[in-house]
DNA sequence: CGTTTGATTGACACGAGTCAACACCAGTGG
DNA sequence: CCACTGGTGTTGACTCGTGTCAATCAAACG
């Protein structure tokens, strides 16, 4: 299996094979974080610029009265905090949803990687432009669908980002996430997940079983809950310029 | 009225009179735009940077079955599509929602500023975040909040950021939105959004008359809904560092 | 094995959407 | 100067999606 931060990148800019090699360096220092741990705490500086090389992780408010809304998924690829020196404190915090494999990168490693590898720069902005048309989607699933399209929508993401970083094959991934867990993506009560995952089992769109979700028809499931893929700027870089 | 640009890149960053007067310039070329006009369409290849300088401006998703659900409100001092240059094609629309003051800068003027001018480069750096932190702050609200706090906390919202680039005074600004427009912003039914906002008349919180919002007592409305303003990272530069 | 955690189910309550009528302007044109 | 218009805001009646609570089931685990 590819270096998943690698695969994510090529999808922002034509990386060189040193480019490669300087981003497989740093991933060598990736440690194991078990599932439901703390990276960084709402309201702390943070310090280190994370990289999540395997497992689910998550960002999410709190709101006052407890309740959670996860922001963002964090896959294979993805990083947090690209920005952290601009950053006075966290304004949300960020956890592992499953075991993870996670690298923490300092400001001056970034600084001097941007600084001597423009393409890997430009990557790096890409990924976060990504990240806001993610966020932007979000907000108008949560704002226009209801829950069984919410929740399509949701799996059809996930095949396609796990996908760019080889994390999926044509029409499956490994998928650990709770039913609560997916609630507080979606702004939905555990049972109500459950009867939406249901209705999409019963409609044949889907089997879910051995932390393994199965999308039988891909094509069919995104027509059903109108998912575009655009926001996730992943056309190739050699289909264009 | 202090230039709105100006006013919220001094809480990004602390300018020095030299940046001001090159903000200033920037601000010149500004052109009125009529109120519900787009500015940029979903799809297009965005060529220019857009600051609102006065009135209100959205992003919005156009959702299959041609629902829209509005991001993002663009009030003075806001920039969209910094990143211009790193965008294959829009992943969504940018409208007027009132009458507009808009000034489009080209990307090579853009990076001239921030090549010349670090503090400006790390204000619009800030901005992004900020723009970052809204987004999933509104997340939280369309996830966790229901419709007479959603739209409680809208209304904080936008008297803190009009504060920020002095378009409010102690209590209340100017607020032309249709009841339809709030709903687009909130994920609500329009007829929702016109009982949500009778509950806050009623309950004495607010009153919103000749297109004007007034909050009476703007702590209360943020403790009732739980506005907790950390997400706009509003703290003076002179606080910190 | 008991224990625990998470998934599933059913009954019920309630928030929010829908539809349709009506009220209230501001602007228009006669 | 006044009827007419179109766009918004306001109401009421009804429906339906989703939340809540609580019981039960199933699988993982020490």
């Amino acid at each position: 299996m590819r270096n998943p931060l690698i695969a994510k990148l090529e999808h922002g800019a034509a990386l060189t094979d040193e480019d490669r090699s300087v981003l497989a360096q740093l991933s060598n220092a990736a440690r194991r974080v078990g599932a439901r741990q703390m990276v960084i705490r709402e309201g702390e500086r943070p310090e280190m610029v994370h990289v999540v090389l395997d497992g689910f992780a998550c960002r999410y408010n709190t709101l006052p009265g407890g309740n959670h809304q996860i922001t963002a998924l964090l896959l294979p690829g993805d990083l947090c905090n690209l920005h952290v020196a601009m950053l006075d404190t966290m304004d949300h915090s960020i956890a592992t949803l499953s075991t993870c494999s996670i690298v923490a990168l300092s400001p001056t490693t970034i600084s001097e990687v941007t600084e001597h590898h423009p393409r890997i720069a430009r990557a790096l902005w890409w990924c976060t432009l990504v990240e806001e048309g993610t966020l932007r989607a979000w907000i108008a699933g949560l704002g226009q669908r209801n829950a069984v399209q919410r929740l399509a929508h949701l799996l059809c993401e996930l095949l396609v980002r796990l996908q760019a970083v080889g994390h999926a094959d044509e029409n499956s991934y490994a998928f650990s996430l709770r039913q609560a867990e997916i609630g507080e993506v979606l702004g939905l009560s555990p049972v109500h997940v459950n009867r939406s995952l249901q209705h999409l089992r019963q409609t044949g769109f889907i089997t879910a079983e051995n932390r393994r979700m199965t999308i039988h028809d891909p094509d069919q499931l995104k027509a059903y809950c109108g998912f575009d893929p655009h926001y996730l700027h992943l056309t190739k870089r050699s289909d264009r310029s």
